[in-house]
DNA sequence: TCCTTAATGATACTGAGTCTCATAAGGTGG
DNA sequence: CCACCTTATGAGACTCAGTATCATTAAGGA
């Protein structure tokens, strides 16, 4: 299984990797992302860094973005979160009293993936697919 | 199987069956949707109906969305489209070239989002499920 | 028809993100 | 190790989608 860049030199290396510059606004943002390990919003950050400007908070959020290092998630009122990759290809759930972000890969949803594919007339070029959850904590703590 | 309101009555229907008033601006904005069956944003229907305030017509999509009339779909960019309800639970796929949307249902799908809810902990409340295509039409304008 | 209540419109505001453009680093080649 | 070319940054204006406010208007049941 491939594995998605998961440290901070594993973050920066994908940007180098892809020919851009390591700043120390960059080297901020990745160190912040990494210090967190859960979902986080980009005005969380850019308020948290405050020697880092917006515009390169969510620049630079973009780019790791790209580099699959962090991927971006969209709550069901449209809220967007990020939160670190750590598996490749993978989908995620939501807690939505906690926010709580949990990875998953599970190969029934590529076998459903492959057969959506013969039945859709055309070409497949993306998806987008998000559980949203009460996770056991949430669930626990309410039944106290 | 189920089937969505798919008329301007059935959408009045399901407004009164809420306990909402059917005024004017809510007739038109129905209309205004069935007079396209197809993909449209917030801005374009605020734009077209003229005698309808900007305000009053997202207070509306977001009744209509609510009443499974229509439903709400995020592009891969972020943007937010709107598209009528056909099916009571589907999923869309999306021409990322013409914008052409489709609902389909499939029993597969269904059956993933069983097996998923015995491996996550928690409940699962919630999804959102989207493919982005490059339709048939789109391919064969592309070959020529 | 009257009257209560819900809906509307104009407009200001929010949140998320992008654009501009002058200024400030990166990171080679010498 | 320095100069230089290019890329990145910051401040702030701007866009886009949607929401809040609130005085005014109109549904629709009694």
């Amino acid at each position: 299984m491939n594995t998605a860049p998961t440290s901070q030199l594993d973050a920066i290396a994908a940007l180098e990797d892809a020919g851009l510059r390591i700043t120390g606004q960059r080297r901020q943002v990745i160190a912040a992302i990494q210090r967190r390990k859960g979902g986080f919003t980009a005005e969380e950050l850019a308020t948290e860094l405050e020697g880092v400007g917006r515009a390169t908070v969510y620049r630079t959020l973009k780019l790791l973005v790209g580099a699959d290092v962090i991927c971006k998630i969209v709550l069901p009122d449209g809220t967007p979160m990020y939160s670190p990759s750590r598996v490749e290809h993978h989908h995620h759930s939501v807690c939505t009293s906690c926010g709580a972000v949990e990875e998953f890969r599970d190969i029934t949803v590529e076998r459903v993936l492959r057969s959506l594919a013969r039945e859709i007339d055309g070409d497949i070029i993306g998806h987008r697919m998000e559980f949203y959850i009460r996770c056991g904590a949430c669930l626990a703590a309410a039944n106290d």
